[in-house]
DNA sequence: GCAATTGAGTTAAACGTTTCGCTCACAAGG
DNA sequence: CCTTGTGAGCGAAACGTTTAACTCAATTGC
């Protein structure tokens, strides 16, 4: 009915309407111990009347504090991180947080660009899965807390899955189906989850699982020729173990055109159960990382230390879980 | 070597250092005409020497401008989606704008909410890819640019793909391959580029091609029973048409599960072009949109918008193409 | 009954910019 | 010589908050 709505209100519009001076609404609004009840209710009134919205930038000026985070990941375009994405914007949605997005496209120098962007609009913490193995000295400079996702560095905390678990359940689950004898499509080197992966792996029965080969992939899943000819020839290999689902899938598909049978010829397992591995056929067996309480948590990690605890840099370690379905064969 | 670098510097510590105002300082950063040249080379050199950034906030505050964008999806796990994000955020980092995400899930609420976390943030536009039907009220309140991607609505600029044409350019090629016989598991009914698509393909050739079926699905590629049953009995239809990529690819697994042969016993059209349609068994036939070029024009358009050039809502609508692959089979 | 304490509210400064209006020196025009 | 104009630069206000310091009255403790 009023006039209301015009062009945003101000903490000052509601201070006369209130009949108050401007630092008491603040404060009625920030729930601070001095103010009455009877201009609070005043107070509370007037703003929700004027719609009043807290103009962020101000308060950003004054206290420092934007209430916005930033997300940096290498490649949204990986379901992986896609289903990370929706999991942290909406926990930081619940939190009153807005999330802002940096997508480094797996550049180094785009990744370093995008965060000085971030400090330069002041969020006040980051979620990064960071690119580089080595992380750029610019980090000290932007002086807010981090916490990092997936990929731990020392020093930082992180929230990752139990790589190495995944690992071991894949070789237990390779025993009980009678493979003795794998190839190794492991990811990068240079990619910490990628190491875990392939060593809890290979060292949980190390006398009863021969590595028959292994090449290094990246884990967008291109493979490149020395993959291509390993999975060809295979060496005895009645297993592929694949550092992630994209490789898996990608070798599948390569197999598939080379007229190998998935799972009749060989077993295929791959790791993140991204949403394609049940789309796929044959459907992938794989490890289920929990994606969503990897984001909600490192949301809630990097809330808390923005809220000022101390930063202990717990590096918190989630559990994984195999899914059964289809690639692999019992022989 | 010196000291700075620590805790941010100021305009101010730049106008020291420099021997000036700091109105000059501003004068000169934003390359006002009312500074000689010697001023400006001293401020240039202060502030990089100090390693000077503007206070984002402060300068939103003044200004009321945030060099901030929002971007609201759908629902980021969907390839064309997350494929989209990319390139915004790319196209509007290289802008000097940052991308503040909200990923609705396809919830109208938790959009409007997003919205409105946006708004009270002060970002500058919005890309927007809107979830209703119809656009919440809310929209005149937040008073400033917006640029829909992919879905129209009256009164509304928006970047999209010519769906239509994809639909035509699908009824051309089943037609060359000998198909008059299709059944339809188009999209929503209430998502309009699923209207055109649809529109697009039945109104190409009226009287070559019949509809033997027609089943409508969400874009999530759930299918619903009605689907499933109308896949497994056909009636007639030698191809079936899905209203994106998604659907095709679940229905492609739906029929090799229960032992129908993709293309031998019935062929298969997509549309978007996903990543996945070329790594899906067999590889996906389907209409590629310039997922990249939406996203870096809806950007481009909403920038000159933001940069106050008149709003005369152009509809900015990009040609599709025909991506040929194996679901298909000639008869 | 008086000092001390408390509760409720106010004033004003500060955050880091941009920008309006001003001054000042100098040059040009008559 | 005086006016007018111009280019370069400065001072200060303003943007919308939060918060420290303060006031003033009412209440408490003795």
């Amino acid at each position: 009915m009023a006039d209301s709505e015009r062009s945003m209100a101000t903490i000052k519009d509601v201070a006369v309407r209130a009949g108050v001076s401007v630092a008491t609404v603040s404060n009625a609004l920030n729930g601070k111990p001095n103010v009455g009840s009877a201009a609070r209710r005043k107070v509370l009134d007037a703003a929700k009347t004027l719609g009043y919205r807290p103009h962020r930038a101000a308060q950003a000026m004054r206290t420092g504090r934007t209430r916005a985070i930033g997300l940096v990941l290498p490649d949204l375009t990986n379901p992986f991180f896609s289903q990370l994405a929706q999991a942290v914007e909406s926990k930081a949605r619940r939190l009153g947080l807005l999330a802002c997005l940096i997508d480094s496209q797996n550049a180094a120098d785009a990744e370093l660009e995008g965060l000085s962007l971030l400090a330069q609009h002041g969020v006040d913490g980051i979620i990064w899965c960071p690119v580089g193995a080595r992380l750029p000295r610019l980090l000290g400079a932007l002086d807010r807390p981090i916490v990092l996702i997936d990929r731990p560095r020392p020093g930082f905390s992180v929230v990752h899955a139990n790589n190495a678990m995944g690992g071991r359940l894949l070789a237990q689950h390779a025993l009980q189906n009678g493979h003795s004898r794998v190839g190794l499509l492991c990811g990068p080197r240079n990619v910490q989850s990628a190491q875990q992966r392939r060593h809890g792996f290979v060292s949980a029965f190390p006398d009863r699982i021969q590595i028959a080969w292994e090449v290094r992939v990246g884990f967008d899943g291109i493979l490149p020729r020395e993959a291509r000819e390993a999975l060809l020839r295979r060496r005895g290999a009645t297993l592929v173990v694949a550092g992630n689902d994209l490789i898996a899938i990608s070798a599948m598909r390569f197999l598939h055109e080379h007229d190998v049978q998935v799972p009749a010829d060989v077993s295929i397992v791959g790791f993140d159960d991204i949403s394609w591995a049940r789309i796929v056929t044959p459907r992938l067996t794989t490890i289920a990382q929990p994606l969503g309480a990897i984001g909600t948590r490192s949301v809630e990690l990097l809330h808390e230390r923005m809220s000022g605890a101390q930063a202990q840099n717990p590096a918190l370690m989630l559990d994984v879980s195999l899914v059964e379905r289809d690639s692999v064969r019992s022989i």
